[in-house]
DNA sequence: CTTGTACCCTGACCGC
DNA sequence: TGCGGTCAGGGTACAA
């Protein structure tokens, strides 16, 4: 469920606290999170000792630049972190605490994940550079412009919201603010993506971006399972205007809105407006 | 190259 | 009250 505003937030979150100290000793409890070929022993000796020069994200990845190497975390659906004193998490809800971060402050990193689809992976510096080159461009970059937008997305016959979430024309939107964006904009999400207008796709550059900074001013969309670090909550499910909205009239024509499945995800959308 | 589908995982929920 | 089935979706592997 975290997309580009939720993984900004806990960025934003564990920035301050993480930045420039050093990971003293790693705790793996659930293996099966180390998204590498490689064990743990391999995992523990590539960043026990490391210094966290700069917490990071690209599209939904959180980083760790370590001195000597990245260390990513995928959120996927259910993973969380909480910072405290160890050796017990700060917040009741970590139940299912995966791995722990000793740092050289007295402080300890938590990570918690229910369905352990998340998970971290360790690459050197070079491998990150490569890594990072399958992620289209970042929809909140300052230099984002709508024809970037329509240099990203517009080609294909797919449908355009399967687009908007293919990480590699687009980084960092999932189901969520792929159907709250594609409102906004007042676009089909079935339209096949290379058939948008200049207009259509103006429309939606500047839909996708208010919303997504929007979120981010709320910290997040707090959906079941997601939250900002040591259990904060976001705000931005306050303004949801389509996603798990359905048969809710919709707030411009009174239509209800509607529920489909577009590649095993649901999508929701407004059919009298989303023309 | 593009596009689609199965899979991973567990808790919440629903109908009986 | 219990029980089985279904769903949630980010990312990857693999097939067509």
């Amino acid at each position: 469920m975290p997309e580009l505003p939720e993984v900004e937030t806990i960025r934003r979150d564990l920035a301050p606290r993480l930045e420039g100290r050093r990971i003293r000793a790693v705790h793996i409890d659930k293996p099966d999170i180390l998204l590498g070929t490689d064990g743990p022993e391999d995992f523990k000796q590539r960043i026990a000792g490391a210094r966290i020069r700069r917490v990071g994200r690209r599209a939904k990845w959180l980083l760790f630049i370590l001195d000597r190497g990245v260390l990513i975390t995928q959120l996927r659906m259910t993973g969380r972190f909480a910072v405290g004193r160890g050796p017990v998490p700060p917040i009741e809800e970590f139940r299912h605490v995966a791995a722990e971060f000793i740092l050289d402050d007295g402080n300890t990193l938590f990570y918690d994940d229910v369905r352990r689809l998340g998970g971290f992976l360790v690459l050197s510096h070079a491998e990150w550079e490569s890594e990072e080159r399958r992620f289209g461009p970042e929809p909140l970059a300052a230099g984002f412009r709508a024809r970037d937008l329509a240099a990203a997305i517009r080609r294909g016959r797919l449908p355009v919201k399967n687009a908007l979430m293919d990480q590699s024309r687009l980084a960092g939107i999932g189901n969520i603010y792929a159907s709250e964006a594609l409102y906004g904009a007042r676009i089909d999400p079935t339209r096949p993506a290379e058939g948008l207008t200049d207009e259509e796709i103006r429309r939606l550059h500047r839909s996708l971006r208010r919303i997504l900074r929007s979120s981010l001013n709320r910290s997040g969309t707090t959906f079941s399972n997601y939250r900002a670090v040591n259990g904060r909550s976001g705000s931005f499910q306050d303004l949801l205007r389509v996603y798990a909205k359905e048969d809710v009239a919709c707030r411009r024509c009174g239509t209800p809105i509607r529920r489909i499945v577009q590649s095993g995800r649901s999508t929701f959308f407004c059919p009298g407006c989303q023309g």
